[in-house]
DNA sequence: TGACTGACAGATATTGAAATCTGTCAGTCA
DNA sequence: TGACTGACAGATTTCAATATCTGTCAGTCA
């Protein structure tokens, strides 16, 4: 009848919020869909109304998380520097980002990489999402003359392979080696060359 | 008395044989010191005569398994060819020797994988070991005008870096990518343009 | 005499019975 | 009428008793 202030009434976005917090709470190998059940006061074949396995909660939760990751490097991309910079910006905060998760919460950021695990195809959408938004610079950078490369795309997928130990999670526990900066800096060195350089008289 | 063929005689490097074959056919899980000494036919309290842990016995395998992939390496880094050519070359053997690793033995690659996790002095050990080899194709290069960076050791430290997709075990799983050689070829030819661009009349 | 054994203490791993979980669905109730 | 419950089958996990392992060392024996 009403529609407002209806707490009652179990939706999606509920459960992906209570799932959440159950998997921060128990991890990964503990949080069960009867957990998520219980938080919200429902049985759990309510649950089973509203996602179709456990599986698929996971990966919605995951989906969620990957998006609080890149949705604030749209901000970045969306900039007025020039694109060098601008690429070098969005590199330094997308490793923030990470960072920042493993730093302060290092078991969830634990519970995150294992549920990436379980879902290849949400973690290719991640990945597709980040390259897609370092290919949007990179092409701002192809029209102003800054950058000599020929595609974008393909420039952008290239410089996300090259930086992998950056901001693969895979590599975390190397994050917070002393010379991670300064690897950092000899690979973006390397990479600005690369995409800077005037095409060059053969050789 | 006489020093011939004396089998009997319990020395590091068949600890060392018989330990590489109980992880091969164990994994590293289950195998035991009691099953190293079974293996050669003494009680496992000899074997402490000659190592001082399991640990130690684990980082000796593994040290082994590494050398086995790091000094073929040298005849590479000792050829002819012109500096580039080399590097790539020698690229490609580190990523083959890697692959064909893992094609064919996955679970012994495994094994390996999970002793390197406790042996991360040994890890960096056969890291510096490797990045060493590169830096000295790059000295060369630098010495025939071929490549133009600054400090080889440096150079080669980032190459190593922007290429661990292609030969870190971390991404081992990657490498049956359909794409993965397309993907490396990207991060070459920009690791390429780097190292051999004109220093370039500033920007 | 010194390489080797084997029993030992404390730590770690295995095992299988009992408990819990996942996913389904006929049935309740607002 | 349709969102929700709760009991169920089969799969998975837990837990504590039991067995095995690691590292040591006094003692054997060649």
């Amino acid at each position: 009848m009403d529609d407002a202030a209806q707490d009652s009434v179990l939706t999606r976005d509920k459960i992906l919020e209570a799932a959440e917090e159950v998997l921060r709470r128990f991890g990964p190998s503990k949080a069960t869909v009867v957990d998520v059940a219980r938080a919200l006061g429902v049985s759990h074949g309510s649950v089973y109304r509203h996602v179709a396995s456990k599986a698929a909660l996971r990966d919605a939760v995951l989906e969620r998380w990957l998006h609080r990751i890149s949705d604030p490097l749209e901000a970045v991309v969306r900039g007025r520097e020039p694109a060098p910079e601008r690429l070098r910006k969005w590199m330094d905060a997308l490793m923030a980002a990470k960072r920042r998760r493993v730093l302060k919460e290092p078991e969830l950021f634990a519970t995150y990489g294992i549920l990436a695990a379980d879902a290849r195809e949400v973690v290719k959408g991640h990945v597709d999402t980040l390259v897609d938004q370092a290919a949007r610079i990179i092409a701002d950078g192809i029209k102003s003359g800054a950058f000599s490369v020929k595609d974008a795309g393909s420039a952008a997928r290239s410089v996300f392979d090259a930086t992998a130990r950056f901001h693969n999670p895979r590599h975390a526990a190397e994050w917070s080696d002393p010379g991670i900066d300064t690897a950092f800096d000899g690979v973006w060195s390397l990479l600005n060359a690369a995409l800077t350089a005037r095409p060059a008289g053969k050789r």
